[in-house]
DNA sequence: TCACAAAGTTAGACATATCTAACAAATAAA
DNA sequence: TTTATTTGTTAGATATGTCTAACTTTGTGA
């Protein structure tokens, strides 16, 4: 079983591989805010584990049970956070920093109450898949906003980041998981968007459109 | 603020302090499960830190601020106890475990919607007191049940031990707060004390009889 | 193709938490 | 009051996770 920071590491990996194939040592370093050293060290432990494939100056590449143990953090991140929402009554906003805590509890039992209690919910707080017990993620095909053309008429179904601070944004906006947006149209210029609302016309920037799926 | 290590430490001095004043290194190894010079070189680093008094081959001492802590944590610990029984369903066996790793959570308003949810309780499903936030203990004047003597009729009110095992012969003996307890008879050889209780009658070690605190 | 910047690795150090073996102090027994 | 036992400390080692400084590869741009 990983430690904590292993289990970071393992999660940081998990997450950089699906925004792009091949993943770096200073990726890795800066999303986890180690040194590249630290990440690179890191890899050949893992490696040694089994949960990595690390080869010298190659691309980092998680190996299937690395991508299990990852997925089971995952699954209880995800789990804590709609916990904490529903049941806790924490506004969306705020589960994400507890549930990086509550992710490294070791109990299954607790999170499989949490499963039961929930009614064995598939996605969490922000829209993002929860993964089975397998490790198993049901993949939705939802396409960034920024990728929709003027004219269409989309629902907001799952945020790409869920700081803190982004979803601020969003609440003083009312825009929510579920927000019917309709695209007026499109900045060349700096690819911001307009949209509407809620009887409510507003222009979103290309780093907020990039961060929010739409069906 | 004491890593998670550091925080076992001081839970472990604090209980260890309730039951005998003096405490001695061997000790609090022995209640942690770590070898002696690990404890002493742990002790000297807590007193480095102001938790601690240490003086060499003297006993150790909590501090002021170190008790605050170890108060801190104790009160997470019952709380996330009273939470897992009350919120979550899980039996009084089962809590004292999980209640072990979510003690180390970092998050204040974590707790502070534990407590609010389960409406402000005083004591923990095993009947231990729950601090308040200043790291106050109200404490009760309860006795052991091996220090009640024939014909008295007492009430379960509080456990010593939270053991599951310990939990799991409760369970099987129909046992929990609030049962009332005769005492029929006491065997001066083995002082085991013969009880009656739901109409039942039954002999309970000495070893049991110390772990019950009764009213 | 060669030079240079970016990316990655090695080397050496430090902090934390642990151990065993050996030694010293305190306490209990003779 | 010696001796013996228990208790506690030192010394030296190991594992984990981190850093900076220096060096090596890789890949790009002239
Ligand atoms: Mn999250
Ligand atoms: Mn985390
Ligand atoms: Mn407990
Ligand atoms: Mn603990």
């Amino acid at each position: 079983m990983p430690t904590e920071i292993k289990e970071n590491y393992l999660k940081a990996l998990f997450h950089l591989g699906q925004k792009c194939e091949k993943i770096s040592v200073s990726d890795l370093g800066k999303e986890l805010g180690v040194s590249k050293p630290t990440a690179s060290d890191m890899a050949k432990k893992l490696d040694a584990k089994g949960w990595v494939h690390y080869q010298k100056y190659k691309p980092l590449r998680l190996s299937d049970e690395g991508k299990k143990q990852a997925a089971s953090i995952i699954r209880k991140h995800r789990l804590s956070e709609m916990f904490l929402s529903q049941i806790m009554g924490f506004g969306w906003e705020a589960v994400h920093e507890m549930a990086e805590e509550l992710e490294h509890i070791k109990s299954e039992t607790f999170f499989d109450r949490m499963d039961e209690l929930l009614g064995f919910p598939t996605t969490d707080p922000h829209g993002s898949p929860i993964p089975d017990k397998q490790g198993c993620f049901k993949d939705s095909n939802y396409s960034l906003l920024s990728a929709t053309s003027k004219g269409e008429e989309v629902t907001i179904k799952a945020l790409i980041n869920s700081s803190s601070e982004f979803i601020v944004f969003l609440n003083n906006k009312k825009i929510k998981l579920g927000t019917v947006l309709k695209v007026l149209s499109k900045e060349p210029f700096d690819q911001s968007i307009l949209v509407s609302y809620n009887g409510k016309k507003i222009t979103l920037s290309q780093s907020v459109c990039n961060r929010l799926l739409v069906e």
